[in-house]
DNA sequence: GGATAAAGGTTGGATATCAAACCTTTTCGG
DNA sequence: CCGAAAAGGTTTGATATCCAACCTTTATCC
């Protein structure tokens, strides 16, 4: 076993998740959604409101790109920009009604995938790969 | 330890090395080349001429992006497309001077990287972990 | 209190990436 | 043989992503 493989091992692994996601999501017909959507999404289904600063933390992504992101949420009516009449700077973004109806799918696949994920894997092994990821993770920028 | 982050963390992981070797990359005033192109390169190191095609495939990407990926690479000058004079579809890429002389530097990148992602975990968990990661990869398409 | 700095967002430019459509060349079936 | 299918690559169009520059609004400092 090599172990210097380990970032190619780790990009294809991604790769393999934001595949079968992008699968799973054109099956139930929920198009034009990518991933990084559904990042977005699952943290609104659990904070009412967020500005995008905060939103591009919790995503881990450019505030730039999440501009982009719920730009493209909003266009398909999923989540509403709401400027804040306290800081007229910030801006709150919350879940639509059609937004709010995909929840209960996106919960499904997103349970689908970590059940597909683990299969075979018990749970000794998994709590050891995701403290191990973790470490790696941080001896990173 | 919540073992339903999986996705995230291997996302973020990956984002981490990406950055890491784009940080480094830069420091070694190697300029306009991403982690994508070193991973052609170093197929390259070990090939002496490849076709696009197994190309796309040893770095697992689409033969369209290996295209563009190749045609920056030869805007470059770090190689060269020859066309295979037995069967004129075929695309021969194989690295220029220049490129050869970029082996050193990548190999120095790359052992570096390495070096920093294992810091602080033993031999053993290394092991557990490829092993881990390769067997969660099996489980996606 | 008025200039200056900081903070929140957006815009613009660049790039990696993929899928689908396409073009050429080679192979294959009848 | 010859027409159809397959194979190797490229082009086109769309998207996610980042960084740097920018605009507004708020906070800070002398």
């Amino acid at each position: 076993m090599d172990t210097r493989n380990i970032a190619a091992i780790i990009s294809d692994t991604r790769a393999g998740i934001n595949r079968y996601l992008l699968q799973e999501l054109k099956r139930l017909g929920i198009d034009g959604l990518a991933p990084s959507h559904g990042a977005i999404l699952f943290h609104l289904f659990n904070n009412e409101q967020v500005n995008m600063k905060d939103l591009a933390k919790a995503v881990r992504r450019d505030k730039s790109t999440v501009t982009a992101l719920v730009g493209k949420l909003v266009a398909n009516g999923y989540v509403d920009k709401v400027s804040s009449t306290l800081d007229q700077r910030t801006v709150y973004v919350k879940l639509s009604q059609r937004g709010q109806a995909l929840q209960p799918v996106f919960e499904e696949v997103s349970r689908n995938l970590i059940d597909r994920i683990w299969r075979g894997v018990d749970e000794a092994e998994q709590r050891e790969l995701v403290r191990l990821l973790k470490k790696i993770r941080a001896n990173l920028p």
